[in-house]
DNA sequence: TCAAAAGTGTTACTACTACACCCATGG
DNA sequence: CCATGGGTGTAGTAGTAACACTTTTGA
C-alpha cells in the first residue's frame, strides 16, 4: 500500500436493502425500524455497514439474512447513493440491493425481532433519508425488469395459479391485463409446467397449479427472449 | 457521530469513467495509463477516489474533466464493484460511471498529457484489474439504453445526417439495419429536424444535415416512448 | 340453483421486415 | 457520363389488443 492509497478518504459504506413481497394482492416492502439514535424508531430499509473482507454481493446476503432469516434469495444491484448530506450524523455512501421473496417462507418471529413489518407499496409510511426514493428506483426497476426476465415468479410460491400470476403482475404494474391475453402470452413461453392440481378455498371452480421450468429458462435466457407485454410498456 | 458509525470499517472508494466516442465508424473508449506502481503504464479506466465532501456524481465530473478537459457531458451511474481482490494492492471499491462524449469537441493536447488514447471497442488493449468487465458492461447498458432513449445523440455532433447515425447505431449494436426502416423509425419520434444544408466531401450528392430537438424529448419522454428497433433487440 | 371465479378463440389492427430502384453530384 | 452514396414506398407477416360466453363447483 503506497502514499497514492493512503492519502485518500475513506467514507463509511453502507448496503441499504429493499425487499419485496407479495402478500393479498399486493406488492409489499419490508421495513425495520432504526435502532440507533438519532432518529431511533423511524421506519427504513433493512441496512448494514460492509466489513472487512467482505463483497458487496456477500455483504448484502448477510443483511438480507439478518433481516429475513433466508437465504439464497434473489437478488440484484440497485444503485449507489452518495449525496454528501444524505445521512444528517455522517458520510455514508449506500449501495442498494434490491430483493425478492416467497413471503410464506417468512419467519415471523424474526420479523418481530428486528421489529419488521410488511407494507403495501402504495401506502408506505414516512422514511429515513432518502430511502423513498430508493424503494422507487427499485420498483421501477422491477416493473422494468419483469418485462424482459420472469422474476415475478421469485415472489410467489413455487406452485401457483394463472390468476394469481396475473395479479401479481398487475400488482407490479399497477395496470389490469387482459386475462386471455396474459395467458396467452405467459404460456406461449413454454416456462411455465401445468401440475394436475388445482387450487382449493380460493374460488369454486379452483385454478391449476403451475410451476416453473427454471431449466427452460436458462435455454430461453441465453438465445434472449421477450417477456413483455406490450400492454406493461412504459408506465415504467 | 456515534459508535455504531465509528465501529464501522471504511474501504477505499473509487469512481471509474468509461468514456465512449464515436470516429471514423467505429465505437470507441477512452483508455489511459495507470500512472502508479504496481501496474505503472498498464491501460485501464479514467479513475479517481472519492474526495471528502463530494458527492458520487460530482466525483465521476471531476475525474471525466480531468480526463477529458469536457465539462456538461452525459453521464450515468453504471454499478458498484466491490470485490475483496479486485485491486491486488489494496481494498477498493469501485463504482463505475459510463458517459458519451463527442470526439470532435476533444482537445488533443489534454489527451497527450493524461497519456489517454482512443481504442474501437473491438479491439481493446489488455486492462488492469476488472476494467474490461466494466467496459463490456458499459457497452450492455448502451446497447439497451439506446433501444429506449435517444442518447446516441450524445456522441455525434450537433449537426449530422442521418447516414451518420445509422453507423453509429450500427457499430453501438453490431449489426446492420435496414436504411429505410432505419429512417422511417428515427423520423417518426418527430425528435430530429432536418435543416436546408447539405453535408460536403461525403459524398457527391450529400446528405441532409439533422439536428436533435431536445424540446421534443422532454414531451415524449415523459409519455414514455419507444425508440426501438425490434431488429436492435437481444444481442444484449 | 345460483353466485363467483376459471377457462377458452377469433377478428381487427398495428408495427415490423423485406426488398429494388431512382436521384443528385463531383470527378 | 458514370460512379458513388443518398433518398424513397409498398406488400407481406407477425404480434398485440379487444372482446363475451361457457364451465365448474361450493354454498
Amino acid at each position: 500500500m503506497n502514499e497514492y492509497y493512503n492519502s485518500a478518504y475513506k467514507p463509511l459504506l453502507a448496503i441499504d436493502c429493499v425487499i419485496f413481497g407479495y402478500e393479498d394482492g399486493e406488492l409489499k416492502v419490508l421495513l425495520t425500524r432504526r435502532k440507533q439514535e438519532p432518529y431511533k424508531g423511524a421506519w427504513g430499509l433493512a441496512t448494514g455497514f460492509l466489513h472487512f473482507g467482505e463483497s458487496l454481493d456477500y455483504a448484502a446476503e448477510r443483511v438480507l439474512k439478518k433481516q429475513t432469516g433466508l437465504d439464497r434469495i434473489y437478488m440484484d444491484q440497485l444503485s449507489t447513493y452518495g449525496e454528501v448530506d444524505r445521512d444528517p450524523v455522517a458520510r455514508v455512501i449506500s449501495l442498494v440491493y434490491y430483493s425478492l421473496i416467497k413471503v410464506e417462507s417468512q419467519n415471523e418471529e424474526i420479523l418481530e425481532k428486528n421489529q419488521a413489518q410488511w407494507f403495501s407499496i402504495t401506502a408506505l409510511p414516512k422514511l429515513m433519508f432518502d430511502h423513498e426514493t430508493m424503494i422507487q428506483m427499485s420498483w421501477g426497476k422491477l416493473r422494468r425488469k419483469s418485462r424482459y426476465q420472469p422474476i415475478g415468479f421469485e415472489l410467489l410460491p413455487e406452485k401457483f395459479t394463472l390468476p394469481e400470476l396475473q395479479s401479481l403482475y398487475e400488482a407490479i404494474h399497477q395496470k389490469q391485463f387482459d386475462k386471455r391475453n396474459f395467458r396467452k402470452k405467459i404460456l406461449a413461453t413454454g416456462l411455465l409446467k401445468k401440475l394436475d392440481e388445482k387450487q382449493k378455498g380460493v374460488s369454486k371452480k379452483g385454478a391449476y397449479y403451475y410451476v416453473f421450468e427454471e431449466g427452460k429458462y436458462d435455454e430461453l435466457i441465453s438465445q434472449g427472449f421477450n417477456f413483455e407485454l406490450k400492454s406493461m410498456a412504459f408506465g415504467s
